[in-house]
RNA sequence: AAGCUCGGUUGACUCUGCCGCCUCACUUGUGGGGAGGAAAGUCCGGACAACAUAGGGAGCCACACUUUUUGAAAGGAAAGGCGCGUUCAACGGAACGUGACAGACAGUGCCACAGAGAUUUAAACCGCCGAUGGCCUUCGGGCACAGGCAAGGCUGAAAAGGUGAGGUAAGAGCUCACCAGCGCAAGGGUGACCUUGCGGCUUGGGCAAACCUUGUGGGUUGCAAGACCAUGUAAACUGGCGUUCGAAGGCGUCCCGCUUGAGUCAGAGGGUAGGUCGCGUCAGAUCAAUGGCAGAGCCCUUCGGGGAACAGAAUCCGGCUUACACCGUGUUUUGAA
RNA sequence: GACCUGGUAGCUCAGCUGGUUAGAGCAUCUCACUUUUAAUGAGAGGGUCCUGGGUUCGAGUCCCAGCCGGGUCA
C-alpha cells in the first residue's frame, strides 16, 4: 500500500481517487485492491461502511473484464480506492465512476506492457 | 395537530430468482449461522488476567431517609416517613408533583457588597424615652446632658424566635397564653418518625455539590491485561547508588512488618514492531464479513422517485446515561365541527 | 479497546480557597506625531466564560449530564 501511494499512478474519477502500482503479490491473483473512506469526511461508521460495500460491489463486477485475459506468470497491480467526495453516492453512480477508473487502469496496463 | 408523562417493540419492508462476502460442518458442492436497542458515550459494577507471597495502620475513592424485595455487585422496584412547591380547602387537613434526604449540639473555615450593626456580652444611623441623676424653672413644667431602650424605620439572601395580652419612663421571654424550635421522659411504630407531658428560653441562621465527622463498601491496573512462538540487537558506553553497616524489587502513595537478596536506576544509542492463543460463544475480526441486481406485493409521494430515524459488533455479561422511529395509555394547549 | 487532559475577546493565554467591574499581550477602529507609511503615544470597541440542568443569597470557579478538541498505552 505504501508503494501504491508513493510509486503509483494516480487516476481521477472525481469523487472517487485511485492509485495503482504494478509489483508481486503474496497470491497468485491478478489484483488486490484496498478501498478507504476519510473519516473526516464522514463522521460516523455507518456511512463509511456503505460507501465501502458499494464500491467494493462495483469493483467486483468490473474488474472480471479486467481479468479475463490475465495468466499466472503476468505482471500483478495493487490498486488503492479513495473515497474524496462529501456525499453518500447510488450504486449506478458508484458504477460508472468505477467503470472510468478501470478503463484508465485498463490504458495504464496496455503502456506498460 | 403539537408538547409532556408512562409503557411496549426481532426496532420496518415481505417473498422469489441470480451474483457475491465472513464463518462452521461434511468435503469441491451443498447445508447451518451472520449487527443493535441503544452495538454509542465509556459513566458504574462484575467475570477474567497480571502484579512471587501473609498481614496491620494511615491516606485516597465511592455511596448516604426507613422497611421490604430483586440482584453476584452496581443498580432497580414497591410501600412508608420527612422537607419543599402547587391546587383545593379554611386552620383538623387533603390531593398531586418533587427532593444527591446522614450529621451544622464533634471541630475548623466562609457569609462579598450594602448597612449603625453579620456571628459568642451583636449593633444606636433615623428613632423612642429620659422614671433615676444633672441643668433651668413663673414649680405647671422644660432641656435632651449623663444615661436607658432592640418596639418601629433603613440595608441585606439572612438582623438574635412569631402572634396577642400584661408590664414599663420607654422597652425587653421581663411575665403569661398559644405556636415554632431545643432538651428530657413516657407511649406508639420492625424502622425512618410520630403523639403526649415536663423543663428552661443567654434559643439566632445558612453553606458539608467547603474542609470534615459518622456509617457502609473498595488491593491496584487493565484484553493495547497477559501467555507462547518467530525475527532482530550492543552481555557494549557514560554517570548515580550498592553487595551483609544491604542497593533495588516485592500493589499507584506513606509508615510498620514480612520477604527476595547482587545488582539496579538514569542518560544517550542499537534493534524488533510479525504471528498464535486470550476471543471455545449457533456473528467472531488483527484493520476487520451482512452487499448488489431483477421481478411481484405493500406503504409514502412534491409523480421525478423513495422504503425510514438514531445508528455498525471487536473478550464477554449486568446496569446507567444520551440519540431516535412506530404503537398504545393518560394529560395540557391550539384549531375546526 | 482502555485511560488522561482541555474548551474564557478575532488569536495566544491569566483568572488562587465561589464575591463586588471577567483581565493581559497581539490584532481591529479612532486621534496625535509624519509629506505618507511603519514604529511610537493616547483612547475606544469587542465576551452565550463550549451547551443544558442543579447546589448556593450569589457559579467562569463546585456537582451531574452532554457536545467538541488534544494526548498516552501494544
Amino acid at each position: 500500500m505504501d508503494l501504491a501511494f508513493a510509486k503509483g499512478i494516480k487516476i481521477k474519477a472525481f469523487p472517487i481517487l485511485a492509485r495503482a502500482v504494478q509489483t508481486e503479490l503474496s497470491h497468485e491473483v491478478p489484483f488486490q485492491a484496498a478501498l478507504s473512506v476519510g473519516k473526516k469526511r464522514f463522521r460516523r461508521a455507518v456511512d463509511r461502511n456503505r460507501i465501502k460495500r458499494l464500491m467494493r460491489e462495483a469493483w467486483r463486477v468490473e474488474k472480471t473484464a479486467l481479468a479475463k485475459n490475465w495468466k499466472p506468470d503476468a505482471p500483478q497491480w495493487a490498486v488503492v480506492f479513495i473515497f474524496v467526495g462529501n456525499e453518500i453516492p447510488s450504486f449506478s453512480d458508484c458504477q460508472h465512476l468505477i467503470q472510468r477508473a478501470t478503463k484508465r487502469l485498463e490504458m495504464e496496463m496496455a503502456a506498460e506492457k
